[in-house]
DNA sequence: GTACAAAGGCGAAACGTTTCGCTTAAAAAT
DNA sequence: ATTTTTAAGCGAAACGTTTCGCCTTTGTAC
């Protein structure tokens, strides 16, 4: 059995009262003080998180869901986020959604029972349905990276769309007219950011094909056939923007293993989200990079805001994403 | 407030024994079990898990904690962990020790009084002192990866050793004879690793300079850096082998930074770990792989058979990687 | 020296479950 | 018809904390 508080108590002579305010650093005698370091010490206690949790409705554990933990975006979000809470002496509950709307439910259903203070979610799709429950149990959320404006929720998020634009501009800078786009359509961020492509090339008066526009999964294996059919095309683009990072992987490896095409010599490649894998490959991709980091830091900033009971109106954190300087883009003549 | 067991009993007529044991499982009245699914519904009702944790001294929560989550091996692990776990009605709680044993043993005493049911952990070190109050509190332990055959914990691993003899007997079949190893020999896997080259090598009668054996760090700043510095050698080797998905890419990045060099055409290399990275480079490397998978699926069925109570032996789960192929290997004359 | 405030301590109740031992009613066996 | 077994339900205690309201002691100001 491990100790108590009452073992505490018995063997200083004082209350369990006593203790407790100890524990949680009241005001307790220097000389009762020292009693109960030296009792804590010899019977080895620890507090039990599980009962103080029961009475203090605080579990000190935030639930993270995402919407897959194979995409490297929120792999290294999970890190930085575990990195500051766990500085923090809170725990990290995560869930993995699979990019299925019935488990994202699920998950959040599952961590309202495990009494998270707070969740840090990056959701599947636009609908905020699944998140209701939450709302009821008054748990603290805030949504990130897919994170819809128009929503109830706290959220942190780059202007995909201005993000978009200025990404296409830079091809369109650089002299290419026929640009084709390879996104993901089921998604907030998917979407908005091939609303920037759309505008950007029609204020540049620029149109295009349907078969420039590669609508579909944020996956790498939809990048690589997307890539292989744009290259199969008659008309082949002279430049692709990939809206996220599987789906530039996927772009590139179509890129590499084909011997006729070559980046930047025949076709210009902008992606996104500069993450490991980026400084292994060949060429060195222009990039639309996130500020992962600086996101995770202000989820968390929020989560906690919300935690300590600052009531203030919902909030939309946006930050700013660059563009990161490589050499898979050609200036053309 | 939210509603207990006790407004259920009140709108029942029934005992909390009852509504607890209908909880449960247990035996109650068809006519009586109606009764209270109706109230349960009526009222929202849902498990406290916390007050349920305090008197079963269960949690139904995992803690995995990685030597580092940047590093890819544990994220895919994590990965997979959270498949079968969350299937399972389990949660995960994580940690990230970044490479520093204070750290992991801080981490093992948050997740102690975070009462886990049980641990799964890829270790810093083959130090496994950190481990002792895990051991003290009798709650379950399975290493993974770094795992020390001679632990008194359950483990599951490969055979580090003899796979990487067979890495480096591929090389030898393929006429290599100046053969480089980038490895990291601060852990137990980097370790047995470079000794798996060292018989390899000496088996086939093959003496290896200081000046090929890069041992180092596990990141993936050591790979690159060690392998610009084989290439400069005068005495360049035909073949590398590099025992880590970190070192692995960082090599292939200095080596695709170089104007001279070319793989394979002036230089061979082998690498370790297929994930996902691997499939975007060029050319196709040619890799031991480990059964990650697999590895996590064995890790959780023997924490959750160590948390069932089976008291059998401490046990050590040995897997088998395979060679993946590829053609980053050039065979020689 | 009186009044008052502040500090420190205490007992008991509360948090929301599960479980133990007991009782009763119904069903089965004799 | 009587006994035995089984099923279903109940009350109360337990899990290990925190917190509320109250009491005592000590110190301070006038």
């Amino acid at each position: 059995m491990p100790t108590t508080i009452r073992d505490i108590s018995k063997e200083t002579g004082l209350s369990l009262a006593t203790i407790s305010k100890y524990l949680n650093g009241g005001n307790v005698l220097p000389e009762n003080r020292e009693k109960i370091a030296m009792a804590v010490e010899k019977l080895h206690y620890e507090v039990n998180e599980i009962a103080r949790s029961l009475v203090t409705k605080k579990t000190r554990t935030i639930g993270v869901v995402v919407y897959s933990v194979e995409c490297a975006f929120n792999g290294s979000f999970i890190h930085y986020v575990n990195n500051i809470l766990s500085e923090k002496g809170y725990g990290l509950l995560i869930c993995d959604s699979s990019n299925d709307e019935k488990k994202e439910a699920a998950n959040i259903k599952f961590l309202l029972n495990k009494k998270v203070d707070g969740m840090i979610v990056t959701p599947v799709s636009n609908n905020t349905e699944f998140l209701k429950p939450a709302k009821t149990a008054e748990v603290p959320v805030v949504l990130v990276d897919r994170a819809l404006k128009s929503s109830e929720f706290d959220c942190v998020k780059i202007d995909n769309r201005t993000t978009a634009m200025d990404a296409v501009n830079l091809l369109i800078k650089n002299n290419h007219q026929k640009i084709a786009i390879i996104c993901s359509a089921k998604e907030y961020t998917g979407i908005e950011r091939y609303k920037g492509y759309r505008d950007a090339m029609s204020q540049a008066g620029l149109s295009v094909p349907a078969s420039y526009q590669k609508k579909g999964i944020h996956a790498m294996e939809y990048g690589y056939e997307s890539m292989k059919q744009l290259l199969k095309l008659k008309d082949r683009p002279t430049a692709v923007f990939m809206t996220n990072y599987e789906l530039t992987l996927g772009a590139v490896m179509a890129v590499n293993e084909s011997s006729e095409v070559n980046c930047p010599e025949h076709i210009s490649m902008l992606g996104f989200d500069d993450l490991i894998l980026a400084h292994v490959i060949q060429p060195r991709m222009y990039m639309v990079v996130q500020p992962v980091k600086e996101m995770g830091e202000k989820a968390v900033e929020q989560v906690l805001r919300r935690i300590a009971g600052n009531d203030d109106v919902s909030c939309e954190i946006n930050m700013n994403a660059h563009l990161k300087r490589g050499n898979s883009i050609k200036m053309l003549a």
